[in-house]
DNA sequence: TTATTTTAGTTGACAAAGTCAACTAAAATT
DNA sequence: AATTTTAGTTGACTTTGTCAACTAAAATAA
């Protein structure tokens, strides 16, 4: 198998991925929540003190479309911005109680999803599956594209 | 490892794998066609007597949507439909040798990509990593979401 | 056969998602 | 002190995607 003929066996993966996870998250998205949303949510909860900055640097999203969806998380009483001690440019931000709620249902439903697909294979399927994911992860993972 | 973290992984992989896919397609998207528009083409290329519902249930596109798209190529003379003989509800669509052309621009691209991503690695991971993307293919691909 | 339902595709109206550039204020650099 | 960079906001806009109503043809039922 020569490399041309290794990328369209790539390029033949991301295809049938980008699928699976295209699938799944439109179930997903008959939340109230959009996928950037989501991913949002689980980064501020993840990341301790993390800044809107660090969640641009992360998603790859742009500034102004992720201030505004962080104006909408304040208004709706989900988000809380503090302001940096030490740099009054910078706010840390964090979820309220209610915010962490809907983060909660958010995952769970997320975890639901999964679980679906996942229990129709039997177990030692899924140790396979598992590893070959963190194989992926290790050869893709350490450096940019 | 329990249920609940073999999830767990799995949704980190498909974070992990996303993100790498988006961060290529964005790449991709300074051609003037969309993601959408890409597999469009592709559909159409690799599809002999493809018609447009046949496009639809493929890449779970709106009706709607998936009709204006194909009428800008067809303006752009990229697209030729052909109406069947046997049930004048369906048009069968062909790339015009222009739209050859542009499916050529965007399938090399995305080579070109992939390519871009394999480089730095050595020969024996590339076997690897295809070889990982194939098993999680067979575990995944029989039956549907 | 006619009546009804389904399928393929189009169109209009709209909403959601994302982009871009101009801007303010603070911090860092020269 | 002057200039540049960084963090974030805002307005104006485009692109992308959704939904429902519609036409015409085909399939199915009566």
């Amino acid at each position: 198998m020569d490399r041309k003929e290794q990328i369209q066996k790539i390029r033949a993966f991301n295809r049938f991925y980008t699928d699976l996870i295209g699938l799944l998250d439109n179930q997903l998205l008959h939340s109230d929540y959009s996928l950037a949303e989501a991913r949002i949510f689980y980064e501020i909860v993840m990341g301790k003190s993390i800044s809107a900055s660090d969640i641009i640097a992360k998603l790859n999203i742009d500034k102004g479309y992720l201030s505004r969806i962080l104006k909408k998380f304040e208004k709706q009483g989900l988000l809380c911005k503090e302001p940096s001690k030490s740099d009054a440019r910078i706010a840390y931000l964090s979820l309220t109680a209610a915010g962490l709620q809907v983060f909660k249902g958010l995952d769970r439903a997320s975890d639901e999803q999964i679980r679906h697909l996942v229990d129709r294979l039997d177990e030692q399927k899924v140790i396979e599956l598992v590893g070959h994911m963190k194989s992926i992860f290790t050869i893709l993972s350490p450096s940019e594209v």
